[in-house]
DNA sequence: GCCAACGTTGGC
DNA sequence: GCCAACGTTGGC
């Protein structure tokens, strides 16, 4: 399947770019997601290779931090049944699981966060999920034409 | 800290 | 199955 591309969002000072670089092997699961459609697109829909932004909400700066790539499809989200974690759903179980997640590998970091205002301003994205007022899906699809503009933007900052 | 947007819950 | 109440997200 072709590649495909995603907005993830995190906030920093629970998870950030830099934590997932300094992770073994900079990789880590991207748990705790608790939306049926983020998690149908974690099941189904994303898979190794993928590429994603490493979006930062409830921060400042708010925005894109950077790039990391999809290391592992959509597998049961343990952290469901961990009683004692932030994350546990007295429904979910190792036979059924419910909230599923994938891992994630860092790519890159921005020389600085793309901010959502500049992402709003920008010629192209008009139409991109995050750029949507009231947008409040953890994970997002992301179209080759966005990230592409993003990506070329994001080359010229120092 | 406020509040709009939106998802979820639960009574009927 | 509808929908009001409630809770959460997340930009500002």
């Amino acid at each position: 399947m072709a590649k495909r591309y995603w907005l993830f969002k995190s906030e920093p000072d629970c998870f950030s770019i830099d934590h997932l670089k300094a992770a073994d092997n900079s990789t880590a699961s991207w748990d705790g997601v608790r939306n049926y459609q983020a998690r149908n697109m974690l099941r189904d829909e994303i898979s190794v290779n993928d590429e994603v932004f490493f979006y930062y909400s409830s921060s400042d700066p708010l925005g894109i931090s950077g790039v990391c790539s999809v290391s592992k499809g959509g597998y049961p989200d343990h952290t469901g049944w961990d009683i004692n974690g932030q994350h546990y759903d007295p429904k979910a179980s190792p036979d059924n699981p419910i909230w599923y997640m994938v891992d994630v590998s860092f790519v890159k970091k921005f020389p600085r966060v793309i901010s959502l205002a500049e992402l709003k301003g920008m010629p192209g994205l008009e139409d991109m999920v995050v750029t949507q007022r009231g947008s409040r899906l953890s994970i997002q699809p992301v179209r080759p034409e966005e990230w592409e503009i993003i990506l070329q933007y994001a080359k010229k900052l120092k």
